[in-house]
DNA sequence: GCATAATGCTTAAACGCTTAACCTTCATAT
DNA sequence: ATATGAAGGTTAAGCGTTTAAGCATTATGC
């Protein structure tokens, strides 16, 4: 029976003290539901700002049976997309009236359940979940938003990222591209398999894509070893089409490192468009996620199944707020994406070595 | 008086019903708290697993006036650091029985006034802020844990940025660096101003270090704007000391893409270790801050501030948890300092032209 | 002019939990 | 034998809100 914490709160009960009016009257009139004159309301709302009441998410909660609070599972909260997800969704959130409680599922399949139902023990009245590459998300008996890939089973809303894939495609295709590397991690990840199906449908025909899998790579060699790039591109790769920024950085760096200028050299793209994409040099193209996009459906979707619970057999049918499910991506276009110089694209090592000098990668010397 | 979402819930008063006992026996023998016999604490225990019986926060908090929720508002949500922080935040605050509601302030500083209010209104009983730089946090009328910097006024904890910098420092100077540049944004950053403190400390009497300012320069130049760390280089620059990773990321390619080879020609550190730090080419030397024992102190420190709330005149004094304040950092070597090599670091182009690829800004043709 | 309805408000119960206060019963000290 | 106290419960009040139901009072329909 602690009052310290709440000490000065005013609630319902001092405004009906304070005007004389019961307690189901202030409610009323606060919520707009019942029935109050327009003066009584008027009335009560302004002894409630003279109070600074503000009310209380517990009482409420308790009362309704609902938390007004979502729950936010990232599978891979060390993510660095991680912040752009959590502030989305924070802001679609914070703007219908909910708070968003993080749940950390430190990467592990089963640890994310377990997120999961500590954040539904907690009240949560639905959850956002961007799953764990592969992961089904078990029924809970709770509304759920699963934000990952189409191709997920369950997937509530994701960016377009076979889409996205196929645009980066043809960017790579109108700058002369003919012969590119894909860069992924495991072939796991729906996401990377749609933005990976969607680059090569995009050449299918025009040009040849051929696959690097760092997961691989690195199970043999361990992690953080090179990737051999500047080797393909001695093979006549002349672009690497990265699934993520953060694969792109790793061919950006080993390639400056192996004396391949970019985009003079080769070009390199990425996905995302994680912070530091437009300051590295050269700066990153890349392919953009609408975050804001993504979480306001997200949580739309997730209210909009809480509203239709409480509805219940009340109302026959709300009408199912349908939304696109993917939502387009959005090239950057930057500095590390150039057109292919006219030359041998292979073995002109030599070639390599002169021109490379500046960025301007459109220099004919 | 919904009781769909909640629906199947087992609540207190449906363990002791089934048991034939009261309400308040159960609530003792769930919290430990009352007087109640070794069996039946048993059976009722028994019951309410059986029940899966879990606790309603919303009942406990209303009751007991505390919400066992915490807020977390970072500055700025977007800064990669952002899931380290909040992983371990949130770890260190379930092991204490607490959830976190996590507060978006846009980077603004008005906005983060605005976000603790909002997280205290939806009842957080405390909260964890990351300021924006200078920022100073008033005092709202609950517990508060600040992490920032140890020179920022009502600092609760934070990482021996200052130390870091000295070790960092003399990192440098054991491989042999006489002429470093400090890369950092801007100096209104109480972090950054004690991380470079601490490096120059190092230096001082033994080495030379200039400071260079990326904010500045892009006042003027605009953003993503060269850095003309070539030009040092030729002036005798053979380390370039960044206080955040996304600075040496930008000096790194921005090296690499002069021609400078890293780290043969130079070193390059950063402080933070990001995700990417390692898989770059060449992996960065870095300095990390031990999050989890920063989220834990931050924490432990709240949770005490909260219970001496409720203590209020009833105990004493609970003693307080006195620790460190500042937490060591860890310094990670890797691939991009090494040791300055037996040549004039002035004007020794030529032996750079040769070993790197390219070379642009610092052709003298 | 009378039944009916709408309006404006109050009463009271309920949500699930905690906790102070009280009531037995039995063991121990005097 | 009687006061004392501990052990093991129960009762009841309270946290702040919502909401169904009730009750006057005034407006409306015919």
């Amino acid at each position: 029976m602690n009052r310290v914490l709440m000490a000065s709160r005013a609630n319902l009960s001092d405004i009906a003290k304070a005007l004389g009016v019961s307690v189901a009257t202030v409610s009323n009139a606060m919520s707009g539901k019942g029935r109050v004159s327009q003066e009584l309301g008027r009335a009560i709302r302004e002894k409630a700002k003279e109070l600074g009441y503000v009310p209380s998410l517990a009482g409420r909660a308790l009362s309704t049976g609902r938390s007004h609070v979502l729950g936010l599972v990232l599978a891979d909260i060390g993510h660095p997309l991680f912040p752009q997800f959590a502030q989305a969704i924070e802001h679609a959130a914070s703007e219908a009236g909910y708070g968003v409680l993080i749940g950390d599922s430190r990467g592990d399949v089963e640890a994310q359940s377990r997120a999961i139902d500590r954040l539904i023990e907690r009240g949560a009245d639905g959850i956002v979940v961007v799953p764990r590459h592969g992961t089904r998300i078990a029924d809970i008996g709770r509304p759920v938003a699963v934000i990952d890939s189409a191709s997920t089973p369950g997937n509530t809303v994701a960016a377009d990222h076979w889409n996205g894939g196929v645009e980066m495609g043809r960017h790579l295709l109108e700058l002369g591209h003919r012969s590119i590397a894909i860069i992924g991690l495991h072939s796991d990840s729906n996401v990377q398999n749609d933005r990976i199906g969607g680059i090569r449908e995009a050449f299918f025909g025009k040009g040849e894509s051929r696959l690097v899998w760092i997961g691989e790579m690195e199970r043999s060699l361990g992690s953080g070893c090179p990737l051999g790039l500047v080797r393909l591109v001695e093979e006549g790769v002349t672009a690497f089409a990265a699934v993520s920024d953060l694969h792109a950085l790793r061919a950006i760096t080993e390639l400056q490192q192996g004396g391949v200028s970019i985009p003079a050299d080769v070009s390199v793209t990425g996905f995302d468009d994680l912070i530091w994409a437009g300051v590295i040099a050269p700066s990153l193209t890349t392919m953009r996620m609408n975050m804001e996009r993504i979480a306001e459906i997200a949580i739309a979707d997730l209210i909009w199944q809480i509203e239709r619970l409480n509805a219940a057999e009340t109302a026959p049918a709300l009408p199912a707020p349908r939304h696109p499910g993917r939502v387009p991506m959005q090239l950057i276009m930057r500095q590390s994406s150039g057109p292919v110089l006219g030359r041998s694209a292979l073995g002109d090592r030599a070639s390599v070595h002169v021109r490379s000098a500046s960025s301007t990668a459109t220099d004919p010397a």
